[in-house]
DNA sequence: TTTTTAACATACCAATCAGTCTGTTTCAGT
DNA sequence: ACTGAAACAGACTGATTGGTATGTTAAAAA
């Protein structure tokens, strides 16, 4: 079990998280941490050195989570499903069923949120959320990349494209859908990307598939 | 001719969006402002009445820029095309032209830097915020109503979500786009989907097309 | 049991913040 | 030339900011 101290981090981690996500880092002050997380201003620095050591462990604390949660999903998929695209395919409704769950509404991204205040984090933290990005279009990549290694598509198209696309609507999908006030801006569009699948991948929907529709998933929004 | 009073303003907004655009709007203090736009605090209180009031023009100001730029390249774009779906393949040519851009580099979309500090603005400007992109929305939806009423797509859908789709589409890819620092990812993907439209609406790729490649844009990023 | 260190708590501080107040200059209308 | 208002300039202020200093408590190691 973890310690007291880390459970105490953890717990001013995620009251951060709220505030950053509906206020911006700048926008968010130490003291707003302090009251909704209930602590002291010596608990917080007894853990956090700064405010911008803060911001690195805040992302660095939701990229673990939020990883995870991406390949658990794409193992689950994985292990049900031997087609590659079959296995993309619900891995995309999954996630849909996930971003779009209105009970947990999703705010956003929260590598959007950093990466338009950039100017604010040091250039570590700026490389890091790069870098997740790019972890996450890369489990894309090798995806679709099993899939034209199998089907032809109708035009053509790289692995990189397709992988790069799908990240852009979910991005895209997010600002529009926190700008609307909630809507399922996101989920929508991906299945429209699914549809633009179907039609680019002909032969592989001309087989028959199964894809039992079923929301199961824990943690986190994304994105 | 604009009065040295109004000149004074745009001077004072053009300063503001740039660092706006580069450290988000609560990471920008208004003495950053006076220094970069070289003037006292005198001149900006006499312009806006507080930071709010601030927030409201620059996103007005810079929405009237956006979409008046917008509608001269659809109106561009149909003085050059009839069919519809040739509007719409060179309006998207054009913008990713435009967006893509390397000399005046464009640092990501202001309405998705209201919308993710979205809790630090009145109601009104949220609620702004929102109209814009419905309004840029809207203007697509129309043209992808008129590409529809024409041609037969290959698989059902509708104008509504084309048009969140490429609006998505730009506004990841300028998230992206920012967090890689400044790649092309935008443009790519504008591309992209324009090979989609292609394949979506076969019969209308069927026809010879003309469409001479040029940039001629003139003024502020969008998106 | 003692000792040491992690885990807090709180008063305090200098800097920065948005915003004000009191002026001065510029300029258009008469 | 005169007047009034618009367009500034800059010193000032109170509140908030991130951060510190100093102390206390809890818990694990000796």
């Amino acid at each position: 079990m973890a310690t007291k101290g880390e459970r105490s981090r953890d717990h001013i981690l995620s009251a951060a998280k709220q505030i950053v996500m509906s206020k911006g880092f700048s926008g968010t002050s130490i003291d707003d941490i302090l009251t909704a997380a209930g602590v002291s201003k010596g608990a917080f620095f007894h853990h956090f050195k700064s405010k911008a050591h803060l911001a690195e462990a805040l992302v660095r604390w939701h990229a673990a989570q939020d990883l995870q949660m991406f390949r658990t999903l794409a193992a689950e998929t994985e292990a049900r499903h031997d087609d590659p695209m079959d296995q993309m395919v619900m891995f995309l409704e999954r996630f849909e069923d996930y971003i779009g769950n209105p009970d947990e509404p999703s705010r956003g991204c929260m590598y959007a949120v950093y990466t338009y205040e950039n100017m604010q984090f040091s250039e570590e933290v700026t490389e890091f959320v790069a870098d997740v990005l790019r972890r996450w279009t890369a489990i894309y990549i090798r995806k679709f990349q099993e899939v034209l290694d199998l089907y032809e598509p109708a035009h053509p198209v790289t692995a990189r494209e397709l992988a790069e696309m799908i990240v852009a609507i979910i991005e895209g999908g997010l600002v529009l859908q926190r700008a609307y006030g909630n809507t399922r801006v996101a989920a929508r569009q991906s299945a429209h990307f699914r549809n633009y699948l179907g039609l680019l991948f002909p032969r592989a929907e001309d087989r028959t598939r199964t894809a039992p529709p079923s929301a199961l998933v824990q943690s986190q929004p994304s994105a």
